[in-house]
RNA sequence: GCCCCCAUCGUCUAGCGGCCUAGGACACCGCCCUUUCAAGGCGGCGGCACGGGUUCGAAUCCCGUUGGGGGCACCA
């Protein structure tokens, strides 16, 4: 809107609301003696025409005051002495964003300017413009910045504010939306979770509250474990995919099996507040050998561990391969050696998926295969026993 | 320094003069369920920044203080 914005700056000065400035920035810190004194009105009355080296400049009413009616925050009093004459056209002729930014405004016959609250402080001086142009200035709102733990807006340098950043930890689109729509405003009722149509029809700018918010991604990753969970199996197994193969994945590609992974997605499901965190929790299917943390290690493989494993696999060579056989044998054999289920599955667990916190044990192993199960539970046995 | 904005649990918020003994969500802590961990259910902890007004009555209105933030270019 080149030719616009430098015919908006010709009309100004033709109407005395502009005048040309030689001023330069040393000039006006030489007479002002302060770098944030604004512009002292020099040139104000001095006449000067166009030429090089000359600026235009916005006159500044003297008097009165500039209320800005604000749809978020109400009426914000600008007194008009504290407006300076701000500069709309560089000597170059070229525009300044202030007045481009009206003007393209004007071109497109905005209604609204909705934006964040670091605009307010140019408001006055935008409305100024939209009056000394002839025109009914726009409905205008300031929403508050969102801020950091140091309550500082959040910068691009500073802090994570990318949203591909999000997407590839395994962010839902749908739940960093709710979440990012409950910042400022809540819905009349206490739901938080809803549909964004639902959020779409209810929201109305005015309720927008105008102190800044935190951005929490605690409570986003909690939003996003209820989307995760709201999810079909198969959208959700749709929804995983990119954790599943290259490069996010420690298993070789050719390890992957749909089947199986389709028949533990259920039992992930539940278990993942990011998409991301499916990798570690099928892992132990697809690797060759269990991923060990040695901590559950050291935490599970003490006394009874070697006899326990022993007696296992020698009872899960003739199970029944189902679950509840599984755990039934289980149970009986750490009853006899005086443990309950939850002690004896244990070193079973750390023997086959390498962890003592996992998806549930008997529908893992059920779904790994016998020959695979007791090969692990053999191997973790002579390990036990060497070290002993 | 000047101009402006903001102020309810740790966090996000409901509240728009009496329905407030201040409600919900996340987080945290218990209990239940339970093969681990989750999920789910039940319960708990926790707040109107401070001081003046106005009013029969204030979290709600006004003023001030304090605290936090934003803006002060011939940038956008």
């Amino acid at each position: 809107n080149l030719a616009e914005h430098t015919a908006a700056a010709q009309r100004l000065y033709e109407q005395g609301r502009a005048y040309y400035c030689d001023c330069t920035r040393e000039d006006i810190i030489a007479r002002t003696g302060d770098q944030h004194r604004g512009y002292d009105g020099y040139c104000r009355d001095r006449g000067l025409g166009p030429g090089p080296g000359r600026a235009m400049r916005f006159r500044a009413p003297d008097e009165g005051a500039t209320v800005i009616d604000d749809l978020v925050r109400g009426k914000t009093v600008f007194e008009n002495s504290s407006i300076e004459d701000f500069v709309l056209a560089r000597a170059d002729g070229s525009i300044l964003f202030l007045l481009g930014n009206v003007v393209d405004d004007m071109v497109q016959r905005i209604t609204h300017v909705i934006r964040s609250e670091e605009h307010l402080p140019n408001t006055p001086k935008q409305q100024l413009l939209w009056e000394a142009l002839g025109h009914e200035p726009p409905a205008w709102g300031h929403l508050s910045v969102v801020v950091n733990e140091k309550r500082q807006k959040l910068s691009k340098r500073r802090d994570r504010v990318a949203l591909e950043s999000f997407r590839e930890e395994g962010y839902l689109a749908p739940a960093m939306r709710n979440y990012l729509m409950l910042l400022g405003w809540a819905p009349g009722d206490d739901r938080e979770i809803m549909p964004f149509d639902e959020m779409v029809a209810e929201f109305r700018i005015e309720d927008v509250n105008a102190s800044p918010a935190f951005f929490d991604v605690k409570k986003l990753r909690a939003f996003n474990g209820e989307y995760i969970r709201a999810l079909s199996v198969d959208e959700f197994i749709a929804a995983v995919q990119p954790w599943l193969a290259p490069p996010a994945t420690p298993w070789p590609a050719e390890r992957f099996d749909p089947d199986v992974f389709a028949q533990l997605a259920p039992l992930a499901q539940t278990r993942i507040g990011l998409l991301s965190e499916i990798t570690a929790m099928v892992d132990f299917a697809f690797l060759p050998e269990p991923a060990v943390d040695e901590g559950s290690w050291a935490k599970t493989m003490r006394e009874p561990a070697a006899d326990l494993l022993a007696e296992v696999a020698a009872a899960y060579e003739v199970v029944s391969w189902q679950p509840d056989a599984l755990r039934e044998r289980l149970e009986s054999i750490g009853a006899s050696f005086g443990l309950s289920l939850g002690k004896a599955q244990a070193p079973v667990r750390v023997a086959v998926t390498g962890r003592t916190v996992g998806l549930p044990l008997f529908e893992s192993m059920t779904v790994l295969g016998r020959p695979e199960t007791l090969r692990r539970i053999e191997s973790a046995r002579e390990r036990v026993t060497g070290l002993t």
